[in-house]
RNA sequence: GCCCAGGUAGUGUAGUGGCCUAUCAUGAUUGCCUGUCACGCAAUCGACUCGGAUUCGAAUUCCGACCUGGGCGCCA
């Protein structure tokens, strides 16, 4: 009966324990190999004159990283690492690994991010790599259980759709019978039909593509989207909902992955306070325009270099609100007393933008005005426009880049190490 | 799409016109070694992205292609 090696210890007698190869030293007469499974790594022993012959050919036969099974006698041992050892009585090469190996797994030599990529399969063995994804599944697991106890209805809506219903970013086309189709690039309207739907609450977890062509450290052309709608909720709810959120995130991950959080040398991990700052966008704007070279003024989009410079300022997590109407889409609510700004908000990390949402236009006739303002034609949005007819409450949502929350809560250089296969401009394989 | 920097053994690197039969580390193969823990020692193996040009001579210079990294643009 296998059993994990973080839990063998001394007390165990006897214990059977699979996993890979990890090291080989053979001192002549003495053998060690470490032996490593998810939970750890464990010393065994091969004193050879003691030993079966069928323990030695073992010995001999096996390359790093081949997957064995081994039983035998557990020894207290201080010389061992975890200060115990297992003195093989049998030793079963179930899957022998070919040499040389395409990256070293024992981390002698660093590789790079596109080696590792390449062999991803052997690259995640690593206890540092694997502990990102642990705590991004720790994070993916206290982002749902946050939302059920809030009284979320978790969905889940077509990827595949007809038409490029938002404008802006770029689509990826895909044949679809005879059709012509996209993937799509938000749950953004789908999300807001379900409001019409009378469910209220509602949280989809999952993939969104978009196909620019950005070669960053922060873009992927397929990425993982937390998005939220609420009905009767305006930006402001929505907001401290996302804050809240983050908080219980980062403090689900600290209170369970600590020894993640050290594999991977995260010396500063900590959980943001709340609540995180509302700066209008007007004042974003001075602030940039006062510390970068580029000008940039009123109206613009916040470039890669005015994020940086309002973040440093800010120097944690902070939303900017109010945004000009004219760079928002056209379902953002405008303000009553003032038009030219609108309901929307993005949250903000200092190093860059996790987030953006807001308030919805539920009003059909305003909707409709506000697609026809951004040169669009509301014709081709019947399938999104119809649900505004028949009872629209109030509403309110945003999206959240699971990728860079993982990236920045981990200080990662770069968002393709937060995703196990990344998909951009120049990957598609493996 | 634009700009910049690159492409050398399986991996990570040194080498900017002849000293290159290409450095170092790691690795692989073989041998020695009974307490290693980045074990040690010895021997062996293994590479200049591709095509063209300049030159007596090119890993090194030039041109083109392909690929990679970083920045910008773009990014509901």
């Amino acid at each position: 009966m296998r059993v994990p090696i973080q839990s063998v210890t001394p007390d165990c007698g006897q214990a059977e324990i699979a996993g890979w190869v990890h090291e080989v030293r053979d001192l002549g007469g003495l053998a060690f190999m470490l032996i490593r499974d998810r939970t750890g790594i464990i010393q065994v022993t091969i004193p050879k004159k003691k030993v079966s012959e069928q323990v030695l050919a073992a010995l001999k036969a096996v390359s790093r990283e081949s997957v064995v099974r081994v039983s035998g006698p557990i020894k207290a041992m201080d010389k061992a690492p975890g200060g115990r050892e297992l003195v093989p009585e049998k030793i079963e090469i179930i899957s022998l690994a070919e040499t040389p190996l395409p990256l070293d797994v024992s981390e002698k030599v660093q590789a790079e991010l596109d080696t590792r990529l390449d062999a991803r399969f052997l690259d995640v063995r690593r206890p540092r790599v694997a502990a990102v994804f642990e705590i991004r599944s720790a994070a993916t697991f206290a982002i749902h259980q946050y939302f059920h106890d809030a009284g979320f209805t978790s969905i889940t809506t077509p990827k595949i759709v007809a038409a490029a219903t938002e404008g802006g970013t770029e689509l990826f086309p895909i044949a679809y019978f005879d059709k012509e189709a996209f993937l799509n690039q938000s749950p953004q309207l789908y999300k807001q039909m379900m409001m019409a739907a009378g469910c209220e609450k509602v949280v989809e977890v999952g993939p969104i593509f978009r196909a620019e062509e950005h070669a960053t450290t922060k873009h992927l052309n397929e990425a993982t989207s937390i998005d939220i709608e609420v009905s009767f909720a305006d930006h402001l709810e929505v907001m401290r909902i996302l804050e809240d959120l983050i908080i219980k995130t980062y403090e689900y991950v600290d209170k369970t992955c600590s020894v993640q959080i050290a594999n991977i040398g995260v010396e500063d991990f900590a959980v943001p306070k709340g609540p995180f700052p509302r700066l209008p966008y007007a004042e974003a704007i001075e602030i940039a325009a006062k510390k970068i070279e580029d000008p940039i003024k009123y109206g613009d989009d916040v470039s890669p270099a005015a994020e940086r410079a309002i973040g440093a300022e800010m120097g944690g997590h902070y939303f900017i609100v109010d945004w000009p109407s004219e760079i928002r889409p056209y379902y953002a609510m405008q303000y009553e007393n003032d038009p030219s700004i609108c309901k929307a908000f993005d949250m903000m990390h200092p190093r860059m933008e996790l987030s953006s949402g807001a308030q919805r236009e539920h009003r059909y006739d305003i909707l409709v005005n506000q697609i026809k303002k951004k040169g669009l034609n509301p014709e081709s949005f019947e399938f999104y426009l119809k649900p505004f007819r028949y009872g629209m409450p109030p509403h309110a949502g945003w999206g959240l880049g699971a990728d860079r929350l993982v990236m920045t809560m981990l200080g990662l250089g770069n968002v393709r190490e937060a995703v196990l296969f990344p998909r951009d401009m120049h990957r598609l394989v493996p």
